[in-house]
DNA sequence: CTATTAATGTGCGTCGGCGTACATACAGTA
DNA sequence: TACTGTATGTACGCCGACGCACATTAATAG
């Protein structure tokens, strides 16, 4: 698969000889003080995630947490006769697990694999365990913990508001920013379970995007044509939730 | 105004006589030990918030915490040229300030007092610094941090998937066990607001479950006359957030 | 008691998304 | 090469909610 490693938002240009692939760090640990990591590093184990596993099952107890890669996860919430519904996207930036953190075993999502890649993952004892002496842990995992629920609040806003192709748009830019790469592998009958909403909606709102050349796609690969572009397409939630995402971490 | 102080389940009858009148108390305080919270009663001032007072801003620093005894305050937030929409209801099982539990200083979202009554609170320095020293305090903290997750995940389904009617019914029945009354005060208007819907909708919604003898209303004044019938109405989601919270207590 | 304002009720055309059914196109395998 | 299953595209009637406009009914003030 063509991985495209351009950051987000270009900077500088960097040199294309010599340049080892972008480490598949985890932001959440890498804002740790070298000497944390280290302390916590016996506890992680480096574990592949491939695309379509369940990580947890809601109602289900925690058995590790994860902080993903170059994986991406999301999660899910299901309702009452419905298919599910994404509530949360969480890649690089973050990790799985958030409840332990909050003294609460079981996890009340469905968390599933949606980007096939490597994260670290620990014991749910261990963790717990780390997080009550390690106070700069604490700090990042709580300040995510905030992260999560203003992409949640967010998201709820935009599902009850926005139109599926703002929707679809916003998705594809959120992913992006955390597989960090233009090529997303995934079908139009997952992304409706993501957005909420028939296969066929989503059908039509990728046609859309396509005619507009800002995406093209072929049987489960999605490739992202002009960002830009796609930002135009999608609703501010995307920037609100990006603005919010480095203010908190300034 | 009429109060009923029925709780949402009976369990026990009890005595009318020398029954003082329930103690307005906040469910998170009163779940510390006495000595815990003594420690903590120095700090804590009651108020008096009158409906309609905004008490945070969306992305404004967060001044006092606030723990309801009998008032009720929803969180809102904003979306791309459309009204708000509520993400979470606060009342006395719960607090207000969670961004300072997280390490953040700003509230995301709008909290408005949807019902006048009273609550305890404390400035955010002391929070923080009573939080730092106190690990139960932690604890409750923490997992109503949880629960308004829960909450919020389940609302976001809810407000995609279903009809005005059935969330207009979990509405008025998350606000009865909140208040712990039959009898709400809120226009139709604002509750459009809370149900991120037209005006309209909820008058065609409320018109409905009155015609089924369910609830009644004049300018302002909602009474619940058949509450078990409402949550017929309701859909799942009512009672999934419910269970979820009595499981989390146990 | 009247004027004014706030709250509620009704009607109507529009639209986005739903449910369903079916058609096409591509990939892997026999 | 033909077969089969998966992915995508198209069509059609339906319905809930929208936006808007306007009518009606309390409460309140002058």
């Amino acid at each position: 698969m063509l991985v495209d490693y351009r950051a987000p938002t270009v900077r500088a240009p960097v040199s294309k000889t010599h340049v080892a692939p972008a480490p598949a760090e985890n932001s959440l640990l890498a804002a740790l003080p070298r000497k944390d990591f280290e302390l916590l590093e016996a506890f992680l184990e480096p574990v592949k995630l491939t695309f379509g596993e369940v990580i947890y099952g809601p109602g289900e107890p925690i058995q590790h947490v994860y902080f993903p890669t170059d994986s991406l996860v999301s999660l899910l919430t299901l309702a009452e006769g419905h298919q599910a519904l994404e509530v949360g996207l969480v890649g690089r930036e973050g990790m799985l697990g958030i409840p332990l953190a909050l003294g609460v075993s079981d996890s009340p999502v469905r968390a599933l694999i949606q980007g096939t890649g490597m994260a670290l993952r620990m014991t749910a004892a261990h963790f717990s365990n780390e997080l009550q002496l390690n106070a700069l842990l604490q700090r990042e995992v709580y300040r995510y913990t905030y992260e999560l629920m203003v992409q949640m609040t967010q998201t709820a806003a935009c599902n009850r508001f926005h139109r599926v192709e703002a929707r679809l748009a916003r998705w594809l830019l959120m992913t992006r920013d955390r597989v960090r790469s233009n090529q997303i592998h995934l079908t139009q009958e997952l992304l409706a379970n993501m957005l909420g909403v028939r296969r066929v909606g989503v059908t039509k709102a990728a046609c859309d995007l396509r005619q507009r050349n800002l995406i093209s796609y072929n049987r489960g690969q999605i490739q992202i044509l002009d960002p830009q572009g796609l930002e135009q397409a999608a609703c501010q939630c995307y920037q609100i939730v990006k603005d919010m995402h480095e203010v908190a971490r300034a």
